[in-house]
RNA sequence: GCCCUCAUAGCUCAACGGAUAGAGUACCGGUCUUCGGAACCGAGGAUGGGGGUUCGAUUCCCUCUGAGGGCACCA
């Protein structure tokens, strides 16, 4: 419907000569501006020496004489926007067709988590977890051909694993934890160097990780990208050092090797072979990007923390050299999303995590106290890119009032309207046409059929919070309809009503399962 | 010093350059004749300071202040 609104206004727009770029249909969220809404004439008015407002009326006399029998009522409106209010009848098939999605196929990678085998996830790695683990969700259902991968940094030549190796054999103290301790003893290191048994406790440790991501935060993944066994031991790096050197993009200099990444866009140039002959991350990271591009993704997302900002420059400028693909809106790959930092308080003061400091708090713990529901909501209904706070004692405040339980409590009420409906009788016919002469069930119909609108809209801004804004809106519509609607009445039940609540139901579990929220019958 | 984020109601957060800046929570007042009151209705309360661009700026640009992050031959 809404592409079809916009390609109503290009027709009038066309018709009566005025030459417009991107035209913007929204769903306004006063719904006494209609089902859809466009400032078309505010942003092409001036630019043909027309005054908004008069722009708007020459359009709606045009739209007005193709008359459709979609639209029910067209007004102009404060500065100059265009209000669009569809007809019961199109707003009842809208409802009854159900969200569609034209299926693109575009191939699509999205890396997430991706934290390093050294330890478990703490609250740091909620919010990119939780974001990528949504967004791949919308943009699977959005049409696109998504593969979800994990990489693991367990590659046997690293500091990292070496570390963890040295602490393994209780020759060192980095990465140290209780938990990391109870692994250590469970295995036996004997005959081991400290390469081998980095290694083998990585393997434990991510072991560990994966059932944690996979049965408590519910997120699955299609690829798990083993650092060491895919990257290192196929000589991808090696060959990747070549193709650089090769393409004349390297030089020598204190004994180093160094990329030129400052000619192509970087703030300096990096090292990629260190003067001990060893290969820097910066080349295994651009190999296994390049592996993600050979594998054929047309688009291929990460998801970082703040501490990883820096490198987004220098990998797309790696892209660049390479001659990596655009997106479609001609931006840079890989796409990364950075997920600001997550900072604590603790009597009225803030700091950052610090595992020396002792004050890490572990996804582990959260989902525990709150439950998986509560836990998934506080991460997901905040952008990305602000930072966040976490204060334990309003944590513990705001779960029992979180607003999670408000769309999930809407649900379990229509739920109970449904399943009560099922013994009763149908009542007299009371078409749809009837029903939303009530505002809120009309708003109601309206709010539901925008579901697709929001996913389309998120597969392109990628503003995965704005989901737990519309479900909220959702559940708020569904509570007015239930206050001015009875559904079931004595022993017979109204059934375009019943259609209506039980649509509602359907879009509130399925965006809550976006997020990956439960939707319970009853609660 | 250089680079990147952020600053909105008491608190936690929204707002593709557009309509009266929205929610939740807290506080105050109302709705129990309950298809589920974990609900509904109402009131008060906000764009850090200063410039600029624009018909129009929370949004874009500059600057100041404040918070956080990054500036390795660590990952």
């Amino acid at each position: 419907m809404k592409k079809k609104i916009e390609a109503i206004v290009a027709e009038a727009l066309e018709a009566i000569g005025v030459t417009a770029g991107a035209i913007k249909i929204e769903r306004p969220s006063d719904s006494s501006h209609g089902d859809y809404s466009t400032n078309t004439a505010l942003v092409y008015g001036k630019k043909h020496g027309i005054s908004p407002r008069e722009l708007a009326g020459k359009l709606v006399e045009r739209i007005l004489e193709n008359s459709s029998d979609e639209i029910e009522k067209i007004e102009v409106a404060g500065a100059g926007f265009i209000n669009f209010f569809l007809t019961p009848s199109a707003l009842e098939s809208a409802l009854e067709k159900g969200p569609s999605f034209f299926k693109s196929g575009d191939r699509v990678n999205i890396e997430f988590i991706s934290t390093n085998p050294t330890g478990e996830l703490h609250i740091g790695h909620g919010r990119s977890a939780f974001f990528g683990d949504t967004l791949s969700r919308v943009l699977a259902l959005a049409g696109k051909d998504v593969t979800r991968e994990f990489y693991i940094n367990d590659s046997r030549e690293s500091n990292q694993i070496r570390e963890l190796g040295k602490t393994a054999l209780g020759k060192g103290e980095q990465y140290k934890t209780p938990e990391l301790e109870e692994k250590i003893n469970k295995i036996d290191f004997s005959g081991m160097g400290e390469e081998t048994a980095g290694v083998e406790l990585a393997r434990s440790v991510q072991e560990s990780n994966r059932k944690f991501i996979e049965k408590g935060l519910g997120a699955h993944f299609d690829v798990w990208y083993s650092e060491d066994k895919e990257l290192r031991a196929s000589g991808a790096n090696e060959k990747m050092l070549e193709r650089l050197k090769s393409q004349n993009l390297t030089y020598e200099k204190d004994g180093a090797l160094w990329l030129k990444t400052s000619e192509y866009g970087d703030d300096e140039d990096r090292v990629v072979v260190r003067s001990d002959g060893t290969m820097t991350y910066f080349v295994s990271d651009i190999a296994y990007h390049q592996n993600k591009f050979d594998r054929g993704f047309q688009t291929v997302i990460d998801v970082w923390g703040a501490d990883h900002h820096g490198h987004v420059k220098r990998m797309q400028t790696a892209g660049r050299m390479l001659g990596w693909p655009k997106t479609q809106n001609d931006a840079d790959q890989p796409v990364v999303f950075i997920a600001q930092m997550v900072l604590l308080k603790e009597d009225g003061v803030s700091s950052k995590m610090s595992k020396r400091a002792g004050n890490v708090i572990l996804l582990r713990d959260l989902v525990e106290e709150f439950g998986i529901d509560v836990v998934r909501w506080f991460f997901s209904d905040r952008a990305l890119n602000t930072q966040m706070t976490f204060d334990m004692a309003l944590a513990r405040e705001q779960s029992e009032k979180n607003p999670v339980f408000y769309a999930q409590y809407a649900h379990a009420r229509l739920a109970s309207i449904a399943e009560k409906c099922k013994g009763l009788n149908e009542g007299n016919a009371n078409n749809f046409a009837n029903l939303i002469k009530i505002t809120s069930a009309r708003s109601l119909a309206s709010k539901i059929t925008e579901f697709p609108d929001v996913v389309t809209e998120i597969s392109r801004d990628y503003n995965v919070h704005s989901l737990a804004g519309y479900v909220t809106a959702l559940a708020t519509e569904a509570n007015a309809f239930y206050r001015d609607v009875r559904v079931a009445d004595g022993d017979t039940f109204n059934p375009s009503a019943l259609a209506l609540a039980i649509r509602a139901k359907e879009t509130l579990a399925e965006t809550l399962s976006l997020l990956g929220i439960s939707a319970p019958e009853r609660m």
